[in-house]
RNA sequence: GCUCCGGUAGUAUAGACCGGUCAAGUAUUCCGGCCUUUCGAGCCGGAGACCCGGGUUCAAAUCCCGGCCGGAGCACCA
């Protein structure tokens, strides 16, 4: 193994797969059930198998695991939209199945296993047939010969069973310490007439649970390197029997921990519910996690592959801090993001002592001059401009003090008188400022501003006026509001909206 | 209750398989300084961690046992 992990422009590099070398060529997969949109949760396993699978040449496969038409019920339009969000992410899968499209094949590998007396369909009460795998004893169907067994499933597929009254069971041990591994469920009958499969309707009646359809398709899809999170080591233990009775080497699997973010529930039924109970406005909420979410509110998909990429993929629990998404994304942004001047709850800041009209150009971005500039008008009449200040700031004014105003020119503090702040202009060098170690704050000049709404990650929002030159960026542009924070503009109409990203 | 998996600074991660070079590295956060016409970015400095108790050993973050804490599974869900 090689000492030095090397670290590419601070990114960490991810430990080596095991075992890579007794495999031609690595295969990774991301098997959603299409119940829900994608969100950080998802985030290890798509990330982590895409990365993979590109660090060693591979392939990446999506998979899509909508076997249950009925509890967790896949929809068309969550396919599309993970689709979209994976496309997004930068995550392409090189291929894409869709397991209600494979039931045949199940049912060919099932029919094989019962022939081979490795598995039986168990006819039995649900709550019966737990107790007996409780307690570690054969149910009376266990002991049936594989004639029997056959004919039974047979009857299971042709609808004689309803809802119940047959499962097919993997036999594996009774004896087993964890109970959860014994003779667990391989097919159950699910009435399609009254919870019609969104793809195939109710062409099947039978249906393979996650075991069976997983276990199968990992082999069929030549799937080397397994990633997931380490609630399925115990699936991974039912898998094995189906391996071994099928004559297959079981791929090599990592189980990741569970990934939590503060604040924000990484649940799918919380986050299905709360949408379609209009609890949030959309798959797109600020204040969810989903990658909709995140990319409304101006974080790049760039940042999101860095955050798990440094994660990387050890068992441990985790509670992620939003500052270290942040941070990351502050990087890919920061160097991008055009400057404006945006004013919340704006006070007006009435200024004498101003002879001329001014004119002000401000670069985009201090970094880049290059890039332009912003221009801003001030129009005194009789000596008196009247310009826009935060209030934040107009309520730390001190009379007497001296303020700059951000490229435009030094002002002395009057105080306040009704709803305005006075000042008198005292001097136009920023060298002035600079000797007295004046705070310099931002503005707007009045009658040069859009009203702009600014929609922060709990949902409320932020009114206030931003400079007319607003207009230059585009809808899903990432700005800087100068001394606010970062923010993806989300329309340019009547009123500006933007969503808040971070500092 | 049973089965399994974890526990390194506020957060995340490296080191653990193959004990010493780890009085523990990195990122972020926080504090201070420099720089800068943003409370942004950048640069410099600082603070901050091996869950606890035993054992093995010349030597333990690393191996073993016990405890505590956290998580997951025990569905005819995935």
């Amino acid at each position: 193994m090689t000492k030095e992990k090397g670290k590419v422009e601070g990114e960490r590099a991810l430990p080596p797969l095991p075992n890579v070398e007794k495999y031609g060529r690595v295969v990774t997969r991301f098997a959603p059930n299409p119940d829900c949109v994608l969100h950080l949760g998802s985030a290890r396993a798509i990330i982590l198998s895409h990365e993979y699978a590109r660090m060693y040449n591979g392939r990446f496969i999506l998979r899509f695991e909508d076997t249950d038409p009925r509890l967790k019920k896949s929809s068309l339009q969550f396919m599309d939209l993970i689709r979209e969000d994976m496309e997004w992410l930068g995550c392409v899968p090189d291929e894409e199945y869709i397991q209600s499209d494979r039931i045949e094949i199940y049912y060919e590998y099932a029919e094989r296993l019962i022939k081979d007396g490795y598995a039986y369909i168990c006819t039995c009460k649900p709550e019966e047939s737990r107790a007996k795998i409780m307690f570690g004893e054969p149910c009376p169907c266990r002991e049936l010969p594989p004639e029997e067994n056959l004919r039974r499933w047979e009857a299971m597929l042709s609808g004689l069973y309803a809802e119940g009254e047959a499962v097919m069971r993997i036999k594996t041990d009774l004896k087993h310490p964890n109970p959860a591994i014994r003779d667990w469920p391989a097919f159950r009958v699910i009435d399609t007439k009254k919870y019609p499969h969104p793809r195939v309707g109710s062409k099947y009646r039978v249906w393979p649970l996650y075991n069976f359809a997983c276990g199968i398709d990992d082999h069929l899809m030549g799937i080397t390197h397994i990633i997931r999170g380490k609630e399925h080591l115990t699936n991974q233990e039912r898998q094995k029997y189906l391996y071994r009775y099928l004559g297959w080497e079981y791929p090599e699997a990592i189980h990741y921990g569970r990934l939590k973010i503060e604040g924000a529930s990484l649940s799918k039924s919380k986050i299905v519910r709360g949408v379609r109970e209009g609890l949030y406005t959309g798959w797109d909420d600020p204040r969810l996690a989903t990658f909709l979410a995140l990319k409304r509110r101006g974080i790049r998909p760039e940042a999101i592959r860095r955050l798990i990429l440094d994660i990387g993929p050890r068992p441990a629990d985790i509670t992620l801090s939003w500052d270290n998404l942040y941070a990351h994304n502050r990087k890919i942004v920061d160097p991008i993001a055009d400057r404006f001047f945006f004013i919340w709850d704006p006070v007006k800041l009435i200024v004498d002592g101003v002879e001329r009209p001014i004119t002000v150009n401000i670069p985009l971005h201090p970094d880049h001059p290059e890039r332009g500039k912003r221009t801003f008008n001030i129009r005194p009449v009789n000596g008196v401009a009247t310009l826009l200040i935060s209030g934040r700031d107009a309520e730390r004014l001190q009379p007497g003090t001296i303020v700059r105003l951000m490229e435009l020119f030094n002002i002395t503090v009057r105080g306040v008188y009704g709803d305005s702040v006075r000042a008198s202009f005292h001097s136009e060098p920023y060298i002035e400022a600079k000797k007295v170690g004046a705070q310099l704050i931002h503005w707007l000049p009045e009658g040069e501003c859009l009203e702009c709404n600014v929609i922060m990650p709990d949902n409320s929002i932020i009114n206030g006026l931003v400079e007319k030159s607003i207009r230059m960026a585009h809808p899903d542009k990432i700005v800087q509001f100068e001394r606010f924070g970062f923010a993806r503009i989300d329309s340019l109409g009547e009123k500006i909206v933007a969503y808040f990203a971070h500092k």
